[in-house]
DNA sequence: GTGTTTACCGAACATTCGGTCAGTTGACAA
DNA sequence: TTGTCAACTGACCGAATGTTCGGTAAACAC
């Protein structure tokens, strides 16, 4: 985990300031930071960013790739595949808070994206293939008669991932309990109702 | 409803250009944004937004002021205000789902705001009532033993309006059920689960 | 010391930004 | 027909944008 030591002057590299970069990213927003903000932030010119990256799209494309890098090998593992749909379902909301909480400024970064550039839209494309899998994850286990009759599936998929999404809004890894606390939270109150059961 | 005949030129009034202005906004983000597109948008030259509105940051303003005067109105409501705590909860869910859905556009626009400008930092401030005011409400049905005691009130809080507030991400109205359909199955997954009882 | 590697500065670039202004066009009323 | 009023154009401004480039400074190896 820690740094080699290297060569040359001692400052910056590629790694440290994607992270800083990201940061001002979502205290601002993408468009709304300008190389001049990143500069500042870094404690650096302008000019020096383009020694670490080719630029600042090139920035975005690295942060929303280490985003949707964590969702991609969610869907392969194989835990998401055997087993009662309802089981996998929650195993996969649980795993997706991990990541979520774990990944948190690139996947806050993620889920603002509009696709507004090519880099943009490329991210989005790969995010729907996530939503997707959910989507018929959540199907299979309505299906299985698992999930109450009276629940549209796909509106039970928006709804289940709003929650989950909606994290990066609000959670703060100093203040916030763990990720695995939050997680239970967001499985009992969505899988079994916030209502108390003898009122 | 019907738009009075006036004198001069027909075409665009400040309401027509506010329409669209929030329109490309949501579809681009309003730092995303130039005047150029909203130009291209209204069929019209850039300099001849500026005879309806005073500038960018002022279409902002009056679309942020909607969506929060319509929270704004709730929060004043009677019956947000007497009874258990529970069912008004489940009212002030339901009202905020009609609210959301009714002025999607410029719901859509409130939540994306990050603080960039004076203009912005005034609607989260009035957000901030709003969102004090739920979180209080949660508060008293807990209180008042209605909500499951092994879930924390301020997540229960977070999470809810998670849900709730995830709408202006996927509803449409065209595709979409009527907001009485969608609050529904909202109230229905939130408060009693998603989970099948007899699973 | 010398050379090499890495990090950085400062000035400049072309382009785009939000916004201004003097004048024109088109629809209505009298 | 003439006057009035709202809607609009086109040329323009200063500032900010993302990016480039030639040169410099600091840490290391030898």
């Amino acid at each position: 985990m820690a740094v080699q030591p290297r060569q040359g002057r001692r400052g910056h590299d590629p790694e440290s300031v994607l992270a800083i970069a990201v940061d001002v990213f979502n205290e601002r927003g993408y468009d709304g930071t300008s190389m001049e903000d990143l500069a500042r932030a870094l404690g650096v010119t302008k000019s020096a960013i383009y020694h670490h990256v080719a630029g600042k799209e090139q920035l975005l494309a690295r942060a929303l790739d280490r985003a949707l890098d964590g969702l991609s090998e969610l869907v392969a593992d194989e835990r998401a595949d055997s087993g009662p749909a309802i089981g996998r379902l929650e195993w996969v909301v649980r795993e997706s808070v991990r990541i979520l909480v774990d990944r948190l400024p690139y996947v806050t970064l993620l889920l603002r994206v509009r696709g507004n550039s090519a880099t943009e839209r490329r991210a989005l494309e790969r995010r729907r293939a996530f939503d997707a899998f959910v989507s018929h994850l959540v199907k299979e286990a309505a299906a299985e008669g698992a999930i109450r009759p009276d629940l549209d599936p796909a509106l039970v998929t928006r709804l289940l991932f709003g929650a989950v999404n909606s994290i990066t809004e609000w959670y703060r890894p100093a203040r916030g309990g763990s990720a695995d606390d939050l997680a239970d939270t967001l499985v009992r109150m969505t899988f079994d109702g916030l209502r108390a059961q003898d009122a």
